[in-house]
RNA sequence: GCGCCUCUAGCUCAAUGGCAGAGCAACGGACUCUUAAUCCGCAGGUUGGGGGUUCGAAUCCCCCGGGGCGCACCA
């Protein structure tokens, strides 16, 4: 942390006087506390008691001094704790160490015990006889009415943003709810958790620029992954038919309000399976969720209400396209006329791609920005999709499509591609387009083509944002609300800043749903 | 990477070329039922950093740094 010897800026004058606390911050502070109730709970219990009115019951609570009232001979303290707020009522003749309670800051903590009563105003409250200093906050938070809405500080911050907001309270913690409920159902339905690695020797899974690290002994760069999906269908491979992995990803990209370095992502396997299973897989989870978790399937994303109750619509891209064009094509029309037509909305077009990306090119310029949803989008060009199966009607399609929500991609599945020799073409086309220069192309993964060859059944595969999944849920706008530890520039040490040089940016990530390959 | 906006006390914000201020918290004090308690007092600043213009710069200009949004990148 800081300097012992150079004061941190920002902390507040030693505290003196009645206080316990002198030379050393934390010298005197218990090693434990013993709480025998949380403020939820006894206001559900004590409730209706009537003012004025006193118990004999007694209870030890703890938390933290959102406000103080001194009054005399009398104070009044909010405690507040993870399950929410209580009222603290220290009288002299009651409470021991009055004139130090009675000097509580903002942001102390404290454990007290005391008798559960209703003040004569009608507030429940703890009347404390006994009490103790849990922690002492040296550095005083934000305005006790306005908080801190710096947003930098914010998330640089995020102790004294949780500490002081309400409201990143609840996103995190229905971002909790979230991965907790979404594993509860993936095991009820017989899917089996597993972890695969996050170091890998190749990138792949997915077309996106990796993180490079190094590792020492093995003197070998180490990539960051982008995606765990070869080793899931390996795992399928392997014996286990139905598997998923909630975790962490990583993708060397810009920053934008939806995007963070690192982002959680669920990836789903079922053998057997195809990608018209999950349609009612995706539909029945995404809205049970809703509806668990903010206690309904109509959600208000933006101001603009989205229903994710069942069914949702299915359509093809090339009906997408042709509707928004006026023009009917498809993964067959000629690429001279699918590039007239990109070319038409101001888009770069290369003279290298094929039909299958001029269409999703055009998707993506005209008709993804206009989906609200929630929409399945169906049958993708097989050109831009290297790790899914060629669609059963037409072999220049791909039986994959994406989820979109809200505007977003939340989304991405398909029946996966099982022929290792159809397999390693597609590899070999995408080794193609890196050498041409394309930094996100994947690689030939061998390890992965091996695992082919010993046989992967059919298999269905799925991709989903938790992230942006959290952000749906609770409205939103910024991917870094719902990210605990966002990324953010290091702060330089020499520069200006909120507070003394933070060590660093951040940690955790964010919830791009896919890319590429899922 | 580019463009626009932004950075003033611990926090929330004023001061638009003329003495850097307020509220909150913090610190000291008064007060026996408060609810953002109230009252009295006391402190608190390299105006993100550096340079320039000017008699004079928080304010105008340049460079650098952090952040936000948009674009690009990315699906």
């Amino acid at each position: 942390m800081a300097h012992p010897a150079r004061p941190a800026p920002g902390l507040r004058a030693q505290r003196q006087g009645g206080r316990r606390i002198t030379s050393s911050p934390m010298s005197g502070v218990p090693y434990r506390f013993e709480r025998t109730a949380e403020a939820a709970e006894l206001q559900a219990r004590y409730g209706s008691l009537a003012a004025g009115e006193e118990t004999a019951d007694e209870v030890a609570v703890a938390g933290r001094v959102m406000l103080v009232r001194p009054q005399g001979r009398l104070a009044f303290a909010t405690l507040r704790d993870s399950s929410g707020q209580v009222q603290l009522f220290a009288r002299d003749e009651v409470t021991e160490d009055f004139d130090a309670f009675a000097k509580l800051s903002l942001g102390d903590w404290v454990g007290a015990t005391g008798k559960m009563v209703k003040t004569r105003r009608g507030e429940l409250s703890v009347l404390v006889d006994e009490w103790v200093l849990l922690a002492e906050a040296l550095r005083s938070f934000g305005d006790k009415w306005k908080g801190v809405t710096d947003v930098e500080t914010r998330f640089r911050q995020r102790e004294i943003d949780l500490w002081a907001n309400e409201r990143s309270r609840y996103v995190l913690l229905l971002r909790s709810r979230l991965v907790a409920h979404l594993r509860r159902h993936l095991e009820e339905r017989g899917y089996v958790e597993v972890e695969t690695p996050i170091l890998h020797a190749i990138p792949g899974g997915a077309m996106a620029k990796p993180f490079v690290t190094h590792h020492n002994a093995l003197d070998a760069d180490l990539f960051l992954r982008i995606a765990p999906e070869l080793y899931l269908k390996r795992l399928v491979v392997g014996g286990f038919e139905k598997v998923f992995e909630i975790g962490r990803v990583f993708r060397n990209e810009g920053l934008s309000p939806r995007h963070n370095p690192e982002f959680s992502m669920l990836e789903l396997y079922q053998a057997y399976a195809d990608y018209a299973d999950f349609l009612t897989l995706v539909e029945e989870l995404v809205s049970q969720l809703a509806v668990e978790l903010t206690g309904s399937s109509l959600l208000h994303y933006g101001g603009r209400p989205i229903d994710l109750s069942p069914p949702w619509r299915r359509v093809t891209m090339a009906e997408l396209v042709s509707e928004e064009t006026g023009h009917t094509v498809d993964v067959h029309s000629p690429p001279e006329e699918l590039g007239r037509l990109l070319a038409a909305t101001g888009a770069d077009v290369h003279e290298d791609w094929g039909p299958g990306k001029l269409l999703l090119e055009l998707y993506e310029k005209l008709v993804e920005p206009q989906l609200w949803g929630p929409v399945f989008v169906m049958d993708f060009p097989a050109e831009v999709s290297p790790l899914a199966r060629r669609h059963r009607q037409d072999p220049e399609l791909a039986e994959r499509f994406e989820g979109i929500v809200a505007g977003r991609e939340l989304v991405n599945a398909f029946s996966e591609l099982v022929d290792p020799e159809d397999q390693r073409r597609r590899f070999e086309a995408q080794a193609a387009a890196r050498a041409a220069g394309d930094e996100e192309a994947m690689v030939i993964d061998e390890d992965y083509l091996r695992a082919l060859e010993y046989g992967l059944p059919p298999t269905a595969g799925l991709g989903l944002g938790i992230d942006r999944f959290a952000m749906l849920l609770t409205d939103s706008a910024n991917i870094r609300e719902v990210i605990a530890f966002p990324t953010l520039r290091p702060e330089s040490s020499t520069a200006g800043g909120p507070d003394e040089a933070a060590p660093g940016g951040g940690a955790p990530g964010g919830g791009v749903p896919d890319r590429g390959g899922r």
